[in-house]
DNA sequence: TTGAAAGCGCTAACAC
DNA sequence: GTGTTAGCGCTTTCAA
């Protein structure tokens, strides 16, 4: 490595003979520039000869794009956001741009990484994912330079974003199990500050409501997106209440935790307890049983919103809202007929019509 | 967004009237540098005031410093991916760098990708992880003009490397399973030309001679590192000899794939089979039976990559080779005494003396 | 079609 | 202690 130093324009003109500019526009493939054959394949030449890269910074600097996009994300480990950076990338590589991942401790106190976040002169434009709705976030971004979109959340005081309909969601598993037979339902819920986890409420409660099935508090519990608060929530769940036949979850990480917690005390899923997760991904299928998922579209989330992303700098957009629909119910092990119940005798009302659209796994 | 323009150092100076060195040198607490506190003052008021931030490009260009790391990831929805990269990035700030992620695909066959990864102009310096022995990288990275070291793996003819002692880790992982008495071992490797895979097949087969048991080409089936593979290389295993007692997975992910078909098949862990999988990760407790494993110290080997990245780009260093022993044993549900078998009547071995150093979960 | 020159925003000599 | 200035590598007028 380092054994000479990068190749610049500089040389590579020079060792063509020709001037800075022409080489310049050579390598840059100028249109309407019909270079000299003779001239354009000398420069090209030296240019691999020489492995000349354009500096990236100075070409930045000098054109005020740097056709690279950001993405901050908060929780590398938690398995939707690899697929949202798979999507988000494909769609940017696609348009001549790339992605940089940077990631952004929610933990984090220093106020300046937001900051700095938004002020990033190293890229044309910001993906931002987070999890929580941060006050802080939300100022940052209200006085960014530079474009952005919010992901998979609505953030008060902020218009672009790109979501998922998590009503659309929790009520399409809720409808699953309703039409299952179940009637006794928990919900072990995300957030209840957040967007994500006070729209899967809603559609919870409103796909009871359309099977007449009465509220119940005490099988609301709040779990958060970790497999720890799954864990508790679950425990705390069987502590407080009379044991529900059906659990809908707000994310498969919580519905990992309930599983292990239901495991430990000898429940058998799905023959006392249906579950069914919100998310899809690969550890859907690592679980026993395998988890029944409502698969939403994480990579189609990524990609849609680096267009819209890509639409605001490239000025063909001034704002992005973006909704996407779950895309289906991943039948797996984990679901069945309520344990002596009558398995939805009567026609299954509208949501578990909506419910119908099973997906392959 | 897109309000007003970024303020620059000149706006900064004009505003605070002083020249432009002098705004620098303030807003930069240039050391040795007494500045008159009335000017300092007004000079970071006005900073504040307009929400100065350096523009990163124009001080890379002129520096040739961007106090910025790359990390080049191939494949993010692997759970050991993001440890390393928490690690990393703890790491680099610790020394006033960041860290920015930038995502591989494997299957890339543009060959440029690998030379652009080497010529990166955004970057002080390089981590590269990687599954293959990729020749292309490797050559790439002989010709770059920037530090670099490698994760994970060594690569033909590249001296910077950060590795784990996964000969060690598989001859814990095998005297673990030996201690229980098992006798009857197979090995779900990962891939045969790779260094881990190598490594950990050799580590395996010294566990087994050491604790006089013959070596039998039959239980040794190459899995990947993937769930799909270990799932493909069990059914096979399965179908191709007859049962083992204990199975030593290469990784977690091939252990869930090899957990998923023995639920299927019926047989119970660690009842009939016990397992034991190199790597851990919440992943290991979301499993069922909840995985034992041998832990790596991911987040150390970010690390301490990038320490040593650090000091081979500010010239503390000039090679960097770490190899990383494994931190023991996580003891969970998933093995147990061989059936029936004499759990360890002999005195264990070296190896299984090894592995008496146990984790917990 | 090609060349000369300006300048993106910043830091670091070098003068004062 | 502060100001002036050159120049990092590049693209892009403007002339030739």
């Amino acid at each position: 490595m380092s054994r000479h130093p990068d190749a610049t324009l500089s040389d590579v003109a020079h060792a063509a003979g020709v001037a800075l500019s022409t080489a310049s526009r050579i390598l840059n493939g100028e249109s309407g520039h019909r270079a000299a054959s003779a001239t354009r394949d000398r420069v090209l030449a030296v240019a691999r000869q020489l492995n000349y890269q354009p500096n990236a910074l100075a070409r930045g600097l000098r054109t005020a794009r740097t056709y690279t996009l950001g993405i901050a994300v908060p929780q590398l480990e938690n398995p939707v956001f690899p697929q949202i950076i798979v999507g988000a990338e494909a769609a940017a590589r696609e348009r001549g741009y790339s992605l940089l991942i940077s990631h952004v401790a929610e933990s984090d106190t220093d106020s300046r990484t937001y900051e700095r976040l938004a002020g990033v002169s190293r890229v044309d434009g910001l993906l931002v994912a987070t999890l929580e709705d941060d006050t802080r976030l939300a100022a940052a971004l209200a006085s960014a330079s530079k474009p952005f979109v919010v992901l998979n959340r609505k953030l008060r005081g902020v218009a672009n974003h790109a979501v998922f309909d998590s009503f659309a969601a929790a009520e399409m598993a809720t409808a699953h199990l309703i039409a299952l037979g179940h009637r006794r339902i928990a919900h072990l819920a995300g957030r209840l500050q957040g967007y994500n986890g006070t729209r899967r409420l809603a559609g919870f409660r409103a796909a009871l409501r359309a099977a007449g099935i009465p509220r119940d508090a005490e099988l609301v519990m709040q779990a958060g997106y970790t497999f720890e608060g799954g864990e508790i929530a679950m425990r705390e769940l069987l502590r407080r209440t009379a044991r529900p036949t059906g659990i809908v979850a707000a994310t498969m990480l919580a519905a990992a935790g309930a599983m292990k917690v239901l495991h430990a005390e000898g429940v058998a899923i799905p023959g006392e307890i249906s579950i069914v997760a919100i998310h899809d991904a690969t550890i859907a299928d690592m679980l026993h049983p395998p988890l029944t998922t409502v698969r939403l579209p994480l990579h189609e989330l990524g990609a849609s919103a680096t267009r819209g992303l890509l639409d605001l700098i490239e000025g063909k957009a001034t704002s992005v809202a973006i909704m996407l629909p779950p895309q289906g119910l991943v039948l797996r092990a984990s679901t069945g007929p309520v344990a002596g119940g009558a398995p939805a005798a009567r026609s299954p009302r509208a949501p578990a019509a909506r419910a119908a659209r099973a997906l392959r796994p």
